[in-house]
DNA sequence: CGTATTATTGACTCCATTCAAAGATAGTGG
DNA sequence: CCACTATCTTTGAATGGAGTCAATAATACG
């Protein structure tokens, strides 16, 4: 029979420096814990870290270094940036609370992007110096990691399908999206704030600003949304879902 | 200390039907063995499979199909094809020997993309039933199955930036980037065929298919490649690389 | 050999970009 | 608190890259 994970994963008492507890996180649904059992979630606690607050514009780690785990986001949002070989940089993904990120740095045992914070952010750690005990003493953890990963390579080719389609589809679906991912982590789904800029935007849609400018305005003018500056308020959702579907 | 993982993982003699050895494989470097030890390849030979043989356009799985473990390509090459809103069909991924599929049905225990062989092509899986054990025995293939996932989430995110870069980029990217996974495995850099229609180069890079037929042409027209239909041969690969990193 | 599929090539069109200039917002220090 | 500055946003006009439409040519296949 198996033993308690924790006899395994403490050869000393824990640390209680940056000490969280992912059982009484309120991402508990959504994050790392999601999908575990009461004592793989205690087990898990023992190993994750807190760290510190960032600011709008600090990175959570840099393109090329080290990679140190698996982080998650605890309050905030991130942006994930990889840069090409013109040196233009791209946004390729936006993080929000309980959402995993760090895996660009797997294959190489570095960092493949950036991750910076977009406001007052402060995120987790699961340390990759403990993954392998990990993989072996919670199994249900790697496959909770798995299919997160695998979430992320779904959403990644939505994104790469997405990009195909014309300027207002791809700003339609950034908007109900974001509004149905914000709902989940219990936040107004009908307004929220922009944490990026137009140019921020477009470029994580493949867009000039001066488009994204552009299509706000009509969304608003249809009676879509309200902008005002980064406040949106979304008026007709339904009516952002159906452009995304249309039959052609 | 731990036991030989065979013990673990085999409940009954290993059946003989359908058996593979990753420990033969010429694809040894490139595929699920890479990274272990000879034990460990043996371990997970026990419970590879080999499946049957396809033709062009059969189905290695269909969108929805239950999950049933990571495939890998044996021989051939297959695409990975994802369905939006529209009822478009999307080529997200190539597939070349070597090569892992299948993660897409991590999450939900069900496959979110279709993949269709190109051409005459075989394929190994390593069944899902068995998983968790291996996570378990074999951490080290845990590891390497992260490694994986965090390459194609890399490629995936490469094709993403890609997309917003012009046609002749992509068309450049596409022929040296094919050119080089195949030189990888032992296939000639310079000359291949292309298991592709313009129209599923087109789809796949988000081009027109006129578009695609129009670079190959101008390429050939500067001397990059030589054209005969579906056969390319490359004569200059350094040039269609500079394209890649020209200076805006 | 004949038919279906695939590929080439040209002409025209349009969506989104670029360029340009003015206007709004937020943050800073006097 | 207001002025000042940097940054961000809006809006207009012109341009261009790639798509669409259309017709012909080549290739593969039964």
């Amino acid at each position: 029979m198996r033993k308690p994970a924790s006899v395994y994963l403490l050869k000393q008492p824990p640390p209680r420096t940056n000490q969280v507890s992912c059982a009484n996180c309120a991402l508990d649904h959504i994050c790392l814990p999601r999908g575990l059992s009461q004592e793989e979630i205690d087990d898990i606690s023992q190993v994750v870290k807190a760290r510190k607050v960032l600011q709008r514009g600090e990175f959570l780690y840099h393109e090329g270094d080290d990679f140190r785990g698996i982080l998650a986001i605890k309050s905030g949002s991130a942006k994930l940036v990889a840069s090409d070989q013109h040196g233009n940089e791209h946004i390729v993904n936006i993080l929000l609370p309980g959402e995993l990120l760090g895996f660009d740095g797997l294959p190489e045992e570095k960092h493949h992007c950036a991750a910076i914070a977009l406001e007052t952010t402060s995120f987790c750690l699961l340390p990759a110096d403990n993954m392998e005990e990990l993989f072996h003493n919670v199994p249900s953890l790697t496959r909770e990691l798995f299919k997160h990963t695998g979430e992320m390579m779904n959403q990644d080719r939505t994104q790469l399908i997405l990009g195909k389609r014309p300027a207002e589809e791809r700003m339609a679906y950034f908007l109900m999206s974001l509004s149905e991912r914000l709902k989940r982590r219990g936040f107004s789904a009908s307004e929220f704030k922009l944490s990026l800029t137009r140019q921020e935007i477009g470029n994580h849609l493949g867009l000039a600003l001066e488009t994204v400018s552009r299509l706000l305005k009509k969304f608003q003018d249809e009676d879509l949304i309200v902008v005002q500056n980064r406040f949106i308020t979304i008026k007709n959702l339904a009516a952002l879902k159906s452009m995304l579907d249309a039959p052609e």
